[in-house]
DNA sequence: GGCCCGCGTTGATCCATGTCAACCGGTGCC
DNA sequence: GGCACCGGTTGACATGGATCAACGCGGGCC
């Protein structure tokens, strides 16, 4: 149980992934406890004291891989459940009806997914995975039961759609009111941040998302992102190659997402 | 009770606010009864079972008056409370660091507003009053109380919150991939829907935001809201002068809104 | 009544980003 | 092994919307 490191944690995740047996492969689907869960602290979980956390144990939630490339629930599907990404990564989009997409949102380990069908009952979005996948399925009506059993549960599931909505609010924000510099230095920064809260290096990691992926995200062309991590380089604030990205001067980075140029 | 056309009931809560005593004068603070609103069927009420509407009258929320141009909350302060608009026209926005801002939001009559205070404890954003209004103050321990009490009513919480993150996708929607035509054209279709929910005319109605707000909100410069707007009334799609717009050709709006030129 | 100020409109010009196109390196397939 | 395709980069050019500036209208205040 001991760890060394702040990156351990994650590393082991996708250790048991890898001896984890596939799917719907006939042996009863695998389920999950979330008091033996290595995220339960970014997760769903997060906060519960040890009596709720067992409670939601009981409705052995299930798991699903989901591979690259394919998508979890798309548009116009009837909801049924939320998901909280086990490993890998999502993107959640719209899109428009001439075929432009714009992605409202990438979603990693220990993040929830799928809030948006509440309200209408459909997906109103498109959920595809970035890279291969592993996700718990929480279906919502013993999500919603287990909130009235208890209270504390029902306050942090209203919190993670409130935070839910103070994220869209920022990315108004970034949408509204940034220029390029300071869209591209701000998803850097919250990337930077959400690695590390998962214990990986705050300064180096990999993006899974193509330049046209974040430019949807970002509301830019592939170019422009393309010529904004140039331009970042050439100011030595990051090194780039391809989807390696390193930190070179995060302060630097921080100047240029408040520059508001 | 009787009501003869649909724009009765809304104006109706505006003979009452007129003969309300004003707020905060010595007198005991006025209270509502969820069961006894006009707006209830738009409102947090909406869809409840007669019981669970009668639970919502216990606690007796309070009313409060914010005159134009006074906020309702600002950026930072503790958050105790969700507001119901009773009457008149919020607009919630966030600052940066510089002074620009994102209006995110237009609140009208029966919609709620700060739920993204829920999150951390503090509310994210700045409430400000676009004309004379009136709220119900829903302290959010209370409400949350009753969520636990009636599964109805925390369903219909959750759906609501859920539905602040459908809006705001759809608003990313338009930061991020479309343009100024359309970005107008949206706002003027989701206006004309919401006064018609509420009783008044789909096809004119009175602006209370001035263009800079507006354009805050779509994500362009007022110069460009105001020329966007003689654009759509030399298109003969528009009748505007000043903040009083009606909608000549509702059709070709929507044409315009789906141009994705 | 006259003045000032805030809001909206319109014109002229500029510039950040979009568009189009060429090219490069890596990967998978024939 | 070579070819085709995909994702990324870079350059040249186009353009939608921003910026700057002038002006008009109406309401509030002295």
């Amino acid at each position: 149980m001991s760890v060394t490191t702040l990156e351990a944690p994650l590393r082991r995740v996708h250790a048991a992934e890898d001896a984890t047996p596939v799917a719907g492969c006939g042996a009863t689907p695998m389920t999950t406890q979330c008091s033996a869960c290595h995220l339960r602290d970014l997760c769903l979980p997060g906060g519960l004291s040890d009596e709720d956390l067992l409670r939601l144990d009981r409705p052995g939630f299930g798991r699903r891989r989901v591979k690259a490339g394919d998508v979890l629930y798309s548009e116009g599907q009837a909801f049924h459940s939320i998901y909280a990404v086990r490993s890998g990564t999502f993107k959640s989009s719209l899109m428009l009806a001439d075929g432009r997409e714009q992605v409202c949102g990438f979603y990693m380990a220990g993040e929830l997914l799928g809030l948006d069908g509440v309200a209408h009952g459909r997906h109103p979005s498109t959920a595809q995975a970035l890279e291969d996948t592993e996700v718990c399925t929480l279906p919502y009506a013993q999500v919603s039961q287990l909130a009235t059993e208890s209270g504390a549960l029902q306050q942090v599931l209203s919190r993670l759609m409130s935070r839910e909505i103070v994220r869209e609010h920022s990315l108004m924000l970034l949408l509204g009111s940034m220029n390029a510099e300071e869209r591209l230095a701000a998803f850097l920064l919250n990337l930077s941040q959400r690695m590390a809260a998962r214990g990986y290096s705050p300064r180096e990691f990999h993006l899974r998302m193509s330049r046209a992926e974040i430019g949807s995200y970002l509301g830019m062309k592939l170019e422009t992102v393309s010529r904004t991590f140039s331009a970042f380089q050439q100011q030595r604030l990051l090194e780039v190659d391809k989807r390696h990205v390193r930190i070179v001067d995060l302060e630097g980075l921080r100047r240029a997402y408040e520059a508001h140029a």
